[in-house]
DNA sequence: AGATTGCTTGCTTCGTCAAGCAATTAGTTC
DNA sequence: GAACTAATTGCTTGACGAAGCAAGCAATCT
């Protein structure tokens, strides 16, 4: 029941990294959200949320799609969605072409929120962790964290 | 109520950066918990938890130390090692110097269950992640990484 | 009509916060 | 120093919110 053959171990400078990942995987989200809902009392998922449809043609997007963009399930979207009609910054849209389909389009109060909100989100990610970069190279790492992101 | 003045925006590079690593901070961990629990039956928290208990001087740690070192609150921790100690895998032990605190305990089964199972978090981890660092220099990348899951 | 697609709802699981219980330490009085 | 109370610390439990899966409903396609 185990797997065919066990992988290369590891290097010690692949050891300490994982386990830095490891760490920061978990941290990282937290810290930024605590950020967020702190200063702005506006939570990360939902930032994300308006902060896609803010990128989208006509401010829309299709409850699908947008839960791919936003790394989440469907039935998770449907929820975050409502709270935001809630709260009037996103409202539903039958799609024109197919009549099963929903847009979830960002309201003027929905921008202005997340314009509101976006630098908070900025400085979080500055502090928690573009600053702690010296020495890196930006431009190549990020090109590796996007082939890394990018997969399946 | 807004902050005190906007932060320094994003170069084009930080802004790749940033985008990725939002993506990847849901994505990684999820991808990796998905291989562990439907390879071994057993969900990436667990795993780390035997994990740091195995690298513990006499395989046991206090609740409260246990908790930091996997990045989870100690009522969470409670419930992960509850869950443990009905599947053998990890024992609550009074401490000797203070009657108050627990000790978890890596028991011989948790330890065997980690050994069959660190295989499959290796190569998951590789395939996730380090396979896609090419051209990056890991030992830099491994302290910076470091330094920014280290701070608060 | 039957199969498929798009979204929502019911149920369950997981983890957090706040409150609670138990043991220890600090402080006060004698 | 002993005896007793108050404050603190360590962990668990109850209630709750968040997110996932699976079942359901509605619209479209063949």
């Amino acid at each position: 029941m185990t797997t065919a053959r066990p992988p290369r171990p590891l290097t010690p400078d692949e050891e300490t990294l994982v386990r830095a990942l490891t760490r920061l995987m978990y941290a990282l989200p937290r810290a930024i959200d605590a950020d967020m809902v702190r200063e702005q009392r506006l939570p990360l998922v939902e930032y994300i949320t308006l902060m896609r449809l803010s990128e989208a043609p006509r401010r829309r997007m299709r409850m699908g799609d947008l839960a791919v963009a936003c790394e989440l399930s469907l039935s998770g979207m449907t929820r975050i969605v409502t709270r935001l009609e809630g709260q009037g910054m996103v409202e539903r849209v039958r799609c024109d072409d197919d009549a099963r389909g929903w847009n979830a389009v960002l309201t003027d109060a929905g921008l202005a929120r997340l314009e509101n909100a976006w630098p908070v989100n900025l400085a979080s990610v500055r502090r928690h962790f573009l600053d702690h970069l010296e020495g890196i190279d930006v431009a190549r790492l990020a090109r590796a964290v996007q082939r890394v992101a990018g997969d399946g």
